[in-house]
DNA sequence: AATGAATGAGAGTTCATTCAT
DNA sequence: GATGAATGAACTCTCATTCAT
């Protein structure tokens, strides 16, 4: 799911654009959102120009790649709400969708400009609110459950996301894989509702963070 | 503590690199490991050209930065180790002083480039591995006095300890900081030795990560 | 005659092309393959960046001036061997247009870098051995004529030569151009078959001349 | 033979100067005159502030290697006019010892900044105004005595003598030296007073080069 | 007086962006 | 509309020269 387009383009240019978005999503995610920008019009198969036709620079194409990035996880947030018995199993399944995702917007916190960039975004800010407006129900039909520990709140939850959004580099792909399910399972099972340290400061609401 | 000279150095220009290191680890931390070097030059009180006599280029910057970086860490562990009561308590203060080191260690990851340059460099595997070695010996004995829950190993800490060194731009200082208290914390909980979810795979040792 | 252009170049990139590569003919002759690489550009009309775009180094530009150089001698000299009516008179002429030559190839010579460079290029390679092979015909041919000295062979001629394609700097042009047609006309007495003295060591063929 | 020191130096500062200046000899022959000072300062076995004490710049270590070269080859000259029973013949030994002076003379026309440089220096001016005197007599003598074609001048002589002094780099030490040897005896030939072709132009004088 | 550290101007090279084809 | 060539600003790195030790 993409940007909204205001006047739908001839089919060619929105493959075009399609095309873009994808290769530039590998590789910002691969080489960081520096990339020179021919790297990524050559991975989509097109001359530079028709990249800055579409994207007036590198700015908008990293909003671009964000948005679609976003309105993936707000995609698959609202699948596992829908679609699991129970807000727990719900948080648990997104977490560990996570690994799939992380590649696609790890790039929203890659670097200082890129940050920059998308914080002033209105289109990302509604996605972000809408993610973590579903996250909120989650956590807050969790802890109904009984099932989520109740001194956290969704930027709790936003924060440990964030933080597997991270990958590592290097390393063969099984250890890495398996070393990010064991992460959140350690995590999982520190958020589970069971006496344990009580956390310091306050919940983190999603007003907290950022 | 910082890399080994081979030649003691002037007075004046062994301030110059302490100061060159220092300024570097800061700016890094801050723009990542791209900055132009005029940047940190400036930041250090010198001029580009002493940057580059003690430093013949970005990556043998980068190079002693990441020494400095580690050994520090590694430093910590062992004061850690041998100041605390127990071994879990030695873990749960590295974890907290991770936050510390955050700024200072995050650069290790924080670039693609950045991070194939460590790879090969020599001094900091040396440093890395017996960082692992403390780690190692914390996460046994922990385990051995029933603190630490026994599936995971100092593969599962280092990813973790990692996770966290990847800190997140913006946000208020306060924020950051709780908000990272906090995740610790949640980790910690899942650590402790409890009944909860058995992790997935095997416990990850030093050898498997990387 | 320029290089191989693996795919034709666009109409503009062509003619640009083909002004570098005279611009830095020019240039390189007067000031020495090491002038500021936008000097060239400014000659030859364009922007740096065009300049790298076609030659990525300044290596790659030291060679494609050479090739064209070479090209032009090599073409000179079947030219003359083709046309005139004995090879000493060929030998003569190729002398004598040395002077014309000498902006352009002198470069050939001109510092121990260059001098590298080109060693190592195999088209440099083929073009300086089809014009030994040329070479060797000619002197071959006065010598069978009884015009040339015996006691000389292709890397005698080629090394006279070459000497007189390192100019020397200043002076008043006619003055410079008629101290070269002198030189070369005392070179060229001293070549011709008349009891003289005996040269020492063996003539030198194209194998010696590295 | 070196400069004219004002103030006679320590014996130490001595010492330093000349370790200097034919270590610059040394490596301007072999890398050109634009070597980092520092390169010269490490193979003088100094420090380059101790460079920069005995010659403010590096056109004052131009100079100064310049003046040194001269004054050896004008010494050869007045000895080879005193030694040698006729003109032609010290002609014959001054050329060919030109073989021994090239690494160090060469200097003189190797970039057109040297040139430059060296074009105003008033030493130089008189030590070349000296050494065209020697040449002018003995070229004088030698078509006295019948063995020197009588249409050349000491301009045309000074012109082969510096085509020499610049050596081609490369290829076997022996060969060079061959090669260097063969060509001086193929001008000598075409110098050699019998009927051969007449030169185009004037006898060149001393006034005529630059 | 000697040394080598510091400086900063300048050269090489890259790449975002514009624009002719 | 698409393409890829041209541009020039920005950045890395070098080195002549100055100056503290």
């Amino acid at each position: 799911m993409s940007a909204d387009p205001q006047v739908p383009l001839r089919a060619d240019a929105r493959r075009n654009r399609d095309q873009i978005i994808a290769a530039a999503r590998t590789i910002f995610a691969e080489f960081g959102p520096e990339v020179p920008m021919e790297e990524i019009a050559r991975a989509a198969g097109v001359g530079v120009g028709t990249l800055y036709r579409r994207f007036p620079d590198r700015e908008a194409l990293i909003r671009a790649v964000a948005v679609d990035n976003f309105s993936r996880v707000l995609e698959d947030a609202r699948e596992a709400a829908e679609q699991e018995p129970t807000a727990w199993c719900a948080l648990v399944r997104l977490l560990h969708q996570s690994v799939e995702l992380h590649l696609s917007v790890q790039l929203a916190m890659l670097s200082k400009k890129a940050h920059e960039i998308l914080k002033e975004d209105p289109v990302i800010a509604r996605l972000r609110e809408e993610l973590l407006v579903e996250l909120e129900a989650m956590v807050q039909g969790a802890q109904d459950e009984g099932t989520l520990r109740p001194d956290v709140a969704e930027g709790d939850v936003a924060m440990l996301f964030a933080l597997l959004l991270r990958q590592l580099e290097s390393r063969s792909p099984e250890i890495a894989r398996m070393s990010t399910e064991r992460s959140i399972a350690i995590m999982i099972d520190g958020l589970q509702a069971r006496p344990g340290t009580p956390l310091p400061g306050r919940p983190l609401g999603r007003r907290d963070i950022n």
